[in-house]
RNA sequence: GACCCUUUCAUCUAGUGGCCAAGGAUACUAUGUUUUCAACAUAGUUACAGAGGUUCAAAUCCUCUAAGGGUCGCCA
C-alpha cells in the first residue's frame, strides 16, 4: 500500500509549486490505488488557520483532487508529541537546555564571525548540575556527534552530510509545544507513509527528520525532493511574477485539466508527450522520473494547452463554465455557431467570453484607426446596396447563405471581398478583426445586421 | 561565510558511452490558406555552462572552475 500525503502549513492560499508535489503525490497513490492524506502543519501561531484551510481545500476541489479519511490538524495532536517528547527524555535521547535566547543570539554572532556554520553547541548536553533561575528549558534531541547522515533521495541520490553539520535541534519550545522537525517524522510515521515526495526546500529537513526516526526507532518513508519551481529569470516565484495562487487561474479562465497537465509536465515527462489527460497521468507517473534541477515558469505552454482543452471539451460542458465568468448563452438558439465562430480565437475563458461579447454586443463605438481605414470611399454606398440585397433574399437559414448574398454582390459589382468585407466587419463589430463575418450575420440575424450597418452608416454621413 | 543541491535551444524537456553534425513541444520568423484576426499546414533560427582528463568513441564517466538555487530559528 502507498501512502503519501500533503501537508501545508495554513498560512495562505494553495501555491502552485505547492499544486505541483500535491499532483505528484497523489498521482503516485492514484496510480498504487494507495491513499493521499492531508495534514495541517499548525504547531506554531495557528493564524486563521480555518480560512486557509477552506482556501486549499477549495482549490483542490476546483482541480478535482480528494484526499482520503479526515485532514490531520497537527495542533490537535500535542498529547501524542508530549508522549514522545517524554519518551526521548526519560531515555536520555533528548534534554532540557537552558540556554537563554539572548545566549544564542551571541553564540551565532560568535560563529558567524568566525565564519562558521551557526549552530548550537551542545552546552547542556550533559549538563547535570543546577538549572540557572527563571529559565524555562527548551527540549533538545541528541544528534549524532560524528560520523555521517546519509540516506537515498528517489530523486537526487545519495546525500550524505556531516553529523557535524546537524545540531541539537530544539524539539519542543520552552512553552512546552513541539517544532516542526520532530512532529513531521512523528506524523509521517504514525500516519504510515510509505512515500513522501515534497519540495527541496525540505531536503536538509531530512537529516534532521531522520535523528528523530532513529530516536524512536521508526522506519523511515521513501523521499522524494522535487526542485522549486522558479519564474522566467530562474529567480524563485513571487506574486509579482503573476499568479501564484491556485485560485488566480480559475479567475483567468484557465481549466483545471490543463493546469494540471502543465504542472506534471514541470520537473516530469514521459519521452515527448505533451498532453496527458488525468487517467493517463494516474497511469504513467512515476517519482523516479522526476528531474533534479529546478524549473522556470513559463505561462505561454499553459496558454496553448489551455486552448486545446477548451477545444476539446465538451460544448455543453463549456457553455454551463462560461456563466461562472457571466455570460449566459445557454438557451440561445445559435449557441453551438456563437462557440465555433469564437473558440480559435480565444485562449482562455475570459477571452473566450469577450469574443462572444464582441459578437453579442452592438459596437458602442468605432475603433478610430479600423473606423478611418474602412469607412472610406464609397463604403457607404455599398453597405447601403448590401443590405438591400440582404433583406431581398428570402432564405438566410445557414452562414453559407448569407456568404453567397456577400460573394453574389461582390461579383455583380466587380468588387474585391476588401470592399465590402472591411466595412462591414466594423460596421458589425466596430472593430477590424474578429470572427468570419457570414457566421456573425447568421448569428446575429437579418434585423440586428441591418441595425448596425445603419448605424454605421449614419456614422459616416455625420 | 559554511554546508547541500543543480547546470541540454528564449522556455518545458528527450537523452543513462556509439542510433546525436542532439529529438519533441511552446515561443519566435517566413510562406501558404482565409474577407480580417485567430486557428491550421509547411519551412526555418536557436542548446550539451567552461576547462582538463578516462576511452577507439562522451551531452552521457571522473576532476576542477564558474553560475544559479536551497538551508543555516524556541517558522513551517
Amino acid at each position: 500500500m502507498v501512502i503519501t500525503r500533503f501537508a501545508p502549513s495554513p498560512t495562505g492560499y494553495l501555491h502552485i509549486g505547492g499544486l505541483r508535489t500535491a499532483l505528484f503525490s497523489w498521482l503516485w497513490a492514484k496510480r498504487n490505488e494507495g491513499k493521499f492524506l492531508l495534514r495541517i502543519e499548525d504547531t506554531d501561531q495557528a493564524r486563521n488557520s480555518d480560512d486557509a484551510l477552506n482556501a486549499i481545500i477549495k482549490a483542490f476541489d476546483w482541480v478535482g483532487m480528494s484526499y482520503d479519511g479526515d485532514v490531520v490538524y497537527q495542533s490537535k495532536r500535542f498529547d501524542v508529541y508530549t508522549k514522545y517528547i517524554n519518551q526521548l527524555l526519560d531515555e536520555g535521547k533528548a534534554y532540557k537546555c537552558y540556554m537563554s535566547k539572548g545566549e544564542l543570539a551571541s553564540l551565532r554572532e560568535e560563529q558567524m564571525a568566525k565564519k562558521e556554520r551557526t549552530r548550537y553547541d551542545g552546552r547542556y548536553r550533559d549538563f547535570d548540575g543546577t538549572p540557572p533561575d527563571g529559565v524555562e528549558p527548551v527540549i533538545r534531541i541528541k544528534a549524532p556527534l560524528d560520523g555521517k547522515l546519509e540516506f537515498n533521495d528517489g530523486v537526487k541520490g545519495l546525500i550524505s552530510i556531516d553529523a557535524t553539520e546537524v545540531d541539537d535541534f530544539v524539539i519542543a519550545r520552552a512553552d512546552g509545544t513541539p517544532t516542526y522537525n520532530f512532529v513531521v517524522a512523528i506524523d509521517d510515521f504514525e500516519m504510515g507513509l510509505t512515500t513522501v515526495i515534497r519540495g527541496d526546500d525540505h531536503l536538509y529537513n531530512t537529516p534532521k527528520q531522520m535523528i528523530v526516526y532513529n530516536a524512536l526507532g521508526f522506519e523511515m518513508p521513501k523521499f522524494y525532493h522535487v526542485a522549486m519551481i522558479n519564474n522566467e529569470q530562474g529567480k524563485k516565484l513571487s506574486k509579482r511574477d503573476g499568479a501564484t495562487d491556485v485560485m488566480d487561474y480559475q479567475t483567468q479562465g484557465i481549466l483545471p485539466e490543463a493546469l494540471l497537465n502543465f504542472l506534471v509536465r514541470l520537473g516530469w515527462s514521459h519521452g515527448d508527450q505533451e498532453e496527458f489527460s488525468i487517467d493517463e497521468m494516474i497511469e504513467l507517473f512515476n517519482p523516479k522520473d522526476i528531474n533534479k534541477s529546478s524549473s522556470n515558469y513559463n505561462l505561454d505552454k499553459l496558454m496553448w494547452l489551455n486552448a486545446n482543452y477548451m477545444k476539446k471539451m465538451d460544448r455543453d460542458k463549456l457553455i454551463e463554465l462560461l456563466k461562472d465568468y457571466g455570460l449566459d448563452i445557454s438557451t440561445h438558439s445559435k449557441k453551438d455557431n456563437i462557440i465555433d465562430a469564437t473558440i480559435e480565437r480565444a485562449k482562455t475563458l475570459v477571452e473566450l467570453v469577450s469574443q462572444i461579447n464582441l459578437i453579442l454586443d452592438t459596437p458602442k463605438e468605432y475603433d478610430a484607426k479600423s473606423s478611418k481605414k474602412a469607412f472610406k470611399g464609397e463604403a457607404s454606398k455599398i453597405l447601403k446596396e448590401f443590405i438591400e440585397e440582404l433583406k431581398a433574399k428570402d432564405i438566410l437559414d445557414t452562414p453559407k447563405d448569407y456568404h453567397d448574398v456577400m460573394d453574389n454582390y461582390l461579383s455583380k459589382n466587380e468588387l474585391g471581398f476588401g470592399k465590402l468585407g472591411q466595412p462591414l466587419r466594423v460596421a458589425l463589430l466596430g472593430k477590424m478583426s474578429g470572427s468570419g463575418l457570414d457566421e456573425i450575420m447568421y448569428i446575429l440575424g437579418l434585423d440586428e445586421v441591418a441595425s448596425r450597418v445603419e448605424n454605421a452608416i449614419g456614422f459616416i454621413e455625420s
